[in-house]
RNA sequence: UGCCCGAUGGUGUAAUUGGCAACACGUCUGAUUUUGAUUCAGAAAAGUCCAGGUUCGAGCCCUGGUCGGGCAACCA
């Protein structure tokens, strides 16, 4: 069944150029430069990409735009391609801006015998001076009018290392009063003697991305060039190139980055947030990485359940976190083994359940699968319940355990709180109930209706495991418009550690797989967990509309 | 004193390309429920930034504004 959605600009040109003939077929490209780890904002980029390319019969690219060697590591080549794999997506090939390295210094020394590029002696202080502002027209630099000759000795030079970083340029001759900034001579190569990660010391000029990425497109015959919004003027140049050099004639389009309630969406950002240990690491569960959100636990559909979601337009946008939980919740819902887990552990003794026995009791790994496969929850006379599923005092419309008041265990009996048992301070040690003996789940024939069901574990059974409980990393919404220094709004509680009492049956709990802790959450085990102590990390907590009429 | 993008319910995205604004999330009801989850049914919520114009008819076209964002790294 072909989706009915309407299509979003991007599919509107694609289905245009494809109908008039521009192109058999379409390549994209996905080109992370790898100085740090992939977020939400990339796999919104990579959907985009790899959708596209699938949805009209195309190929995508995987691109390294590794042209500044400075900042780039290949940890950073490895976490990227782990993600897009992860997201679920292959790259028909695996490139790197540095192939070409030799095929742009060609276009560069083509430029330069067009009279369309010289050498500038120029500091960047001068050079920047020389660009005007964006309401003044620039001026020349001195060198601007170098004879071809001079300006292809002085650019091998550069390239045979005799001078320092700094010291020479090679810049695009263009227009120095351009309307648009970029066309104002832009800076094509720079010096760097620095070792790559990729073509170690070869080199010591490297392009700049206005030199390389469009070139590099082109090289591959990429169809369409899909970026954010601040590439837009940058268009002009990527055209111009093109144009220059007379080679395949790429093109390029912007979309509207993604922006997220309650986090940041930069590299810059998370990098700090890293370094300055405000987390764990890149992989932080409370991180946008997709690292960290794997970590956490959320799936490769819910987060492209949520891209294709989230749309695609050229507007600015923040889309409210709440949309990525809805999208979690709606597929681990499908997936996730059920389990029982007390948080906040409150005794209860079933008085009329005779000591030292013991049944086990089926329940249902997931009420959703058709399947209808069970487990065994052993079933004894003292048992935990959660600490605020009894109150002394109901409130209107509590339909939890009170004194007088039935309530049915998950899976297990009705049962009916007789008696309360306390400490001096007046807290509740420990709850007294009956049970009715043939009101066993599956075989009910006691007939009485109980508005609550708990769930509940074994008090000698339960096994004491870590949860992480994770909450929102800042707490303003919109980072973008907050004042000062971004980390001055780290949300303090992001992260609480409680040691819970968990079914046994949970010990056989695998990375990886999915779980909910009935009324609790959706949790997975993390890999810090060790053979004697299981970890779990909370991914997102159910839909709690009870939550929401206590207040 | 510039250039370039953009503006539709709280949020995001649509509107058969000129025919009286739809879908999703969220919110609020109600039903079902051995998870106050899920599921199901329903409701409230924008008259499309403003002012003119063209037209029988404008969210879509034109003109002029307003507001928001971007552009002056030897970053990408």
């Amino acid at each position: 069944m072909a989706d009915e959605k309407a299509l979003n600009f991007l599919e509107e040109i694609i289905e245009r150029d494809l109908r008039e003939g521009r192109y058999g077929s379409i390549l994209t490209r996905f080109p992370p430069e790898p100085n740090g780890y992939l977020h939400l904002g990339h796999a919104k980029s990579i959907c985009l990409n790899f959708g596209l390319a699938i949805r009209y019969g195309g190929k995508t690219n995987l691109r390294f735009d590794d042209t500044n060697p400075s900042t780039e590591e290949t940890e950073y080549v490895d976490s990227i391609k782990e993600d897009v794999r992860w997201l679920g997506f292959m790259w028909a090939n695996e490139f790197y801006a540095s192939d070409y390295f030799d095929q742009l210094y060609g276009f560069a020394v083509k430029l330069i015998l067009k009279g369309l590029a010289y050498v500038d002696d120029s500091s960047s202080e001068e050079i920047a001076a020389q660009k005007g502002t964006p309401t003044a027209p620039g001026t020349d630099s001195p060198c601007r009018s170098r004879p071809i000759e001079e300006n292809l000795k002085l650019f091998d030079a550069m390239k045979h290392g005799a001078y320092q970083d700094g010291e020479k340029v090679l810049r695009a001759r263009i227009d120095m009063a351009h309307p648009n900034m970029h066309m104002r001579d832009p800076i094509l190569y720079r010096i760097k003697h620095a070792h790559h990660h990729r073509t170690g010391d070869r080199w010591c000029i490297y392009p700049m991305y206005d030199f390389a990425h469009g070139q590099s497109d082109s090289i591959e015959g990429i169809t369409h060039s899909i970026c954010t919004l601040e590439f837009i003027p940058h268009r002009e140049l990527y055209d111009w190139l093109i144009e220059k050099l007379d080679i395949y004639p790429s093109r390029q389009y912007e979309f509207a980055r993604l922006n997220v309630t309650y986090t940041v969406m930069s590299k810059r950002k998370l990098l700090q947030l890293v370094n300055e240990k405000h987390v764990s690491g890149w992989d932080d569960p409370r991180m946008p990485t997709l690292s960290g959100l794997r970590r956490r636990g959320y799936t490769p559909e819910a987060i492209r359940d949520f891209c294709d979601r989230v749309g695609v337009a050229k507007r600015d946008n923040l889309i409210d976190i709440g949309l990525l939980e809805f999208c979690v919740r709606e597929h681990l819902n499908k997936v996730a083994q059920r389990r029982m887990v007390v948080f906040d552990p409150l005794k209860i003794v079933i008085t009329n359940y005779p000591a030292g026995q013991q049944e086990d009791l089926q329940s249902e790994n997931n009420p959703e699968d058709p399947s209808g496969s069970t487990r065994t929850m052993p079933f004894a006379r003292e048992l935990y319940i959660e600490r605020d599923d009894f109150t002394e005092v109901p409130p209107k419309k509590f339909f939890r355990l009170a004194p007088g008041q039935m309530v049915r265990l998950k899976s297990a009996y009705i049962i009916r709180c007789e008696s309360v048992l306390k400490d001096a301070d007046g807290t509740v040690t420990e709850v007294h109930c009956s049970y009715i003996p043939e009101s066993k789940s599956g075989s009910d024939t006691s007939g009485i209706p109980v508005k609550g069901t708990l769930h509940w574990v074994s008090a000698a059974q339960a096994v004491p495991v870590d949860v992480r409980l994770y909450d929102r990393l800042f707490n303003v919404e919109n980072l973008g418009e907050a004042e000062g220094d971004f980390k001055n709004y780290l949300n303090p509680d992001s992260l609480n550690i409680k040691t819970v009492y968990a079914e046994p049956s949970l010990k056989q709990a695998q990375t990886g797989e999915p779980y909910q802790f009935l009324r609790m959450g959706y949790f997975c085990l993390d890999s810090d967990s060790s053979p004697t102590r299981l970890v779990f990390n909370r991914t997102v907590t159910l839909r709690d509309t009870w939550a929401k009429e206590r207040k």
